[in-house]
DNA sequence: TTTCTCTGTGCACGTTCTTGCATGTTCTGC
DNA sequence: GCAGAACATGCAAGAACGTGCACAGAGAAA
């Protein structure tokens, strides 16, 4: 990667998200974070950025976010668990990914070297990956939910009907080991449902809230799930009965 | 291999990706890197390119906005026509609103009492909606293009299809009275004559720089515009065309 | 045809740039 | 104040670079 390529998309993140770390960018670039703290010093020199401890904020005119990214909620563990998702990766994948704050942590966790085909139905997803050379994006559409940030419909459901993947990252509401996952919205385990059907393997990343928690909406069993990413601090006692049916736990 | 080929084929490649690197360029020519430096030396002298560390990106216009979802470029004449052309819209019509940089500060521009029905194909237009409460907001799927920042293709078409709009905000590449709307690409142009046979009005709002210019793909001929909206400073003669050809014409 | 010139190309050399690591320092949260 | 993370700096290895030079092929002149 150029190391101009490197600079123009530190500056589209920090234009789109205000600020960046440098720890992310380090691991989404695959470089070390000594070139990433070059880079960000760097632009701040030429008044691109102003650094701050651990990454950059944005210079002047930074709008707002616009996505329903603001996730706020536990970023930082997201990201952890995010990172650790990363091992599941490898190139030449398919992947589903839906919506959630967590989908978009692990979506902007990629690292650019690999090489991927990505189906998401997550508006937040799709801006995360807008700028990866070497991923092949696929636009899910359909009927837009605000308060999911994502499609949903029939228009959805047809064209996750004609894909298939190799993992489908799906972004639990609710995870049960006897209820299995859930979802709020009947709609959106729809289309949960559905990219579950047409995938080889489920993946889950949640944090310890979502644990032993449950929605209206059955869209799998939890012995569907084959690779569970959770906090270390998550109950053993829970992780055990998913285990149990057959999820492999990752640590993060 | 000639050395004009050669030049041509890299002036191509700068233009659909942005940058190149030298060393994939020698590979796949057939040629030492000292080749393909000499090559970029020359282009980079000629203006047509700007010499990095590793290879070369696009120059001045073109290198300020690859990835979709940038709009650095005359950010406030854009947004003075997104103003304009607010007028056009009222409660309960149905838009298209296709990619590019004009379209996106339109989407922002929409005030958030308006009650409508939008479908658009740009992931930088759907975000920017996406925190409108009374717009029911469609994303038309499909393959993901990172240098226009919109969907394309089978999907996008098929979805197309199934909608009508009133009013269709046509992000025009060139506009020439005697060429008409013309893009940079086969399948965005697809899309876009898509979308204005399902409409009953193509409005295209330009900065002067786009006026009395033309790409390669013809999307609809000049006659098709019902509304253009255009700077003060827009040249006379070049709008009286348009006007006699049926578009209303309003400044910003 | 032969010879000459010119251009484009590849190679060799020394130089410059980038990068990751090691070192010591500064900052932050507890 | 302390531990750990983030940081700046210096350094070394490797990649990319520019330059000079030799060689090959095309075209012009003899």
């Amino acid at each position: 990667m150029l190391t101009d390529q490197r600079h123009q998309l530190i500056r589209d993140r920090l234009a789109a998200e205000g600020s960046v770390l440098a720890g992310e960018l380090a691991s989404r670039f695959g470089v070390s974070e000594d070139t990433v703290r070059r880079d960000l010093r760097e632009l701040a020199k030429a008044g691109h950025c102003r650094r701050v401890y651990g990454g950059a904020v944005a210079a002047a005119p930074f709008a707002a976010a616009p996505i329903g990214l603001r996730g706020g909620h536990a970023v930082e563990e997201k990201a952890r668990l995010a990172s650790t998702a990363m091992a599941l990766l490898s190139s030449g994948q398919t992947l589903f990914i839906d919506g959630g704050s967590t989908n978009t942590a692990i979506a902007k966790a990629i690292p650019c070297d690999l090489e991927l085909t990505i189906a998401t139905n997550s508006l937040g997803v799709a801006s995360a990956l807008s700028d990866h050379p070497l991923v092949e994006l696929t636009v899910l559409g359909g009927r837009f939910v605000r308060d999911l940030g994502t499609c949903v419909g029939a228009d959805t459901l047809a064209a996750i009907a004609q894909l298939g993947a190799d993992l489908f990252f799906l972004g639990s509401c609710g995870l049960d080991a006897s209820r299995g996952v859930t979802a709020f919205d009947s709609a959106e385990a729809e289309v949960k449902r559905a990219m579950a059907r047409n995938s080889a393997g489920i993946v889950i990343a949640v944090t310890n809230d979502k644990l032993a928690t449950a929605a209206p909406y059955r869209v799998a069993g939890a012995e569907a799930i084959r690779h569970l990413v959770v906090e270390k601090t998550a109950p053993a006692a829970i992780l055990a009965d998913f285990e149990r049916q057959g999820a492999e736990i990752h640590f993060a």
